[in-house]
DNA sequence: CTGAAAGCGCTAACAC
DNA sequence: GTGTTAGCGCTTTCAG
């Protein structure tokens, strides 16, 4: 290119990279640029990333890519903020079940490609033991904590969202609200639990006595545990259920009891699967999880890591904001409150 | 490392590489492959690429990656097909709504980092206008076709994934099948009628006569369409829908005139949404879309193309089996069949 | 203001 | 059997 334009790599390099201390006459630069457009010339980025020693690729390491519809959006998030910043996504999925060697042959290979950090993606909030090698470049963390900490790491704020749902149905009037909740043992579940009773406790109601009932988090668990839970005494008129898919089981609990959503019941659902939430009837009001936001911290704070070059891990993971997404299943317990009033 | 090895860096590269034909004696060999070892030495596989004028990475450029949960088993698929041939996937994701403009600097991006190849990707099946560099190097599209050919394509067989649902439907016994339709002008709602009605008419039904009720692609739709059609006169006792979310409202409508699924009406659904027709109630009987597939067929494709170094255009895209997923939804027309014999 | 030289880590061709 | 040389396309001194 440069010999083309009848002028010399330097140069051309120079113009191109606007380099601050380059002195190149005007006239110069312009036919570098022209010749630049007519050869539709672009610079090999392999070659400035060795010569640099920075290949601006940031390596995405995701357990189970194709899992849950959510990997999607945290994608998304880092590509663009990757890209905001010159930042090129390379892509390894690692199964989940593999073991820590083979996961850590993923690293490597990303690692031999010369990425400058790479994001370590889980598709739900975990706890996990991170490959040896994972160390050898700045690296974050995304829905995953480490046991011993040492990388800066970015998950939901579960304990958040739990109390944003309870604060949505006590705003709508409800005083008697029960949990369904997951029985895996992952933080999302002990959290969302606490943060369950903790915002009854802060509301004045009784958050040890409320109704806690857990099943499988899917349909048949929330279907089986809201059964249960609505077929007690007293039962709530609100239900946060520990996720969507739950949620719909609750749904059709409630309407095989003739019980109208939300006149007769109010539930709030968590993790906005937006196929589930937007598509029940009424709408699901539930609480969103933050992949975008994940992805998009993860991405920007690496590339600080990078470009300071300081490995600076952060003591504590960073919690993400849950928000609520109102749809249309809640409502004040009207009948309930005629009834007794 | 070579240095650090007490041998020269053609060697490490001749033992390393198990160049065919090298002649190094097996004890050099030894050295060199402790001395890797030890020093945890892996080959710069960028200088290898500026060398060889050969990077090993595919481009994967996708239309809003995130919009739909299909995407992460598109990518899945994509990936290990790469891996198992030593590739690996650079992501961009690119605006479905962007300008012809934005869409080329997507892929030039790509191009500037040498990618040996670009797998370019939509999230439902379409025809589309592709950027006019995509032709610098070797292309597949994945879920889309061009008006003009010029590149490979692999799309979902709808025509044949209708023909299955129908299939399923008349197996079990069913005469008398409607169709609730999306009313989008796109290729999936046409082939999918198209396979509707002459599998009708190959069964030896009234495929031109068989009712045909359109609405929007999502649950209200669905519950629109279901009701106008179970309302009408001589309603069908067997469903076919354009997708799980239209299927998802035609459960609702037939809950709320008292049709039990299956045993009063059966359903079939398209696009095996897991997070839907896994947790509905019976489960959806629905016709998977094969992105795993798609992306795996594609990459594989890709890559043949890059090491035959021919740009080979099909002349047709290639078609992928939409393969029924049986779960709860279908059963004899019992109560209809006994009324009437 | 512009260019020549050196070298990032690697490999192909060719010596020895 | 093994090492030397050259060069992939770029950027960074350093001369002119």
């Amino acid at each position: 290119m440069a010999r083309a334009a009848g002028v010399s790599a330097t140069t051309v390099s120079h113009v191109l990279n606007d380099v601050s201390y380059a002195r190149v006459s005007p006239e110069t630069r312009e036919k570098v640029k022209t010749a630049a457009a007519e050869l539709g010339y672009g610079p090999n980025r392999l070659a400035q990333a060795l010569r640099s020693r920075r290949s601006g690729v940031l390596g995405l390491v995701s357990e189970d890519v194709a899992t849950t519809p959510h990997a999607g959006r945290m994608i998304l998030g880092a590509d663009q903020a990757a890209r905001a910043r010159g930042y090129t996504l390379m892509l390894s999925n690692t199964a989940g079940s593999a073991g820590t060697d083979l996961r850590e042959a993923d690293v490597e290979s990303l690692l031999e490609r010369q990425v400058d950090g790479i994001l370590y993606a889980t598709m739900y909030h975990r706890c996990l033991q991170p490959p040896a090698n994972l160390g050898k470049v700045p690296a974050v963390l995304v829905d995953a904590v480490t046991a011993d900490g040492g990388f800066p790491a970015v998950v939901p704020n579960e304990y958040g969202g739990a109390a944003a749902a309870v604060e949505a149905l006590h705003a709508a009037g409800h005083t008697r609200i029960g949990f369904l909740n997951n029985t895996e043992d992952v933080p999302s579940t002990h959290q969302r639990l606490k943060g369950f009773r903790e915002t009854l406790d802060r509301a004045g109601l009784d958050g040890a006595g409320a109704p806690v009932v857990t099943a499988s988090s899917d349909a048949d668990g929330g279907y089986a545990a809201a059964g249960r839970i609505l077929d007690g005494g007293n039962p709530p008129s609100g239900l946060f259920c520990y996720n969507d898919r739950m949620a719909m089981g609750a749904y059709r609990a409630a309407a095989e009891r003739g019980l109208a959503i939300p006149a007769d019941l109010s539930i709030v659902g968590f993790d906005d699967q937006e196929l589930i939430a937007a598509n029940l009837h009424p709408g699901l009001t539930t609480v969103a999880l933050p992949h975008y936001a994940m992805g998009a911290w993860a991405a920007d704070r690496l590339i600080d890591m990078i470009e300071a070059g300081t490995a600076g891990a952060e003591p504590e993971p960073v919690l993400l904001a849950c928000p609520l997404v109102s749809r249309g299943s809640v409502a004040a317990p009207a009948d309930r409150v005629r009834a007794q009033g």
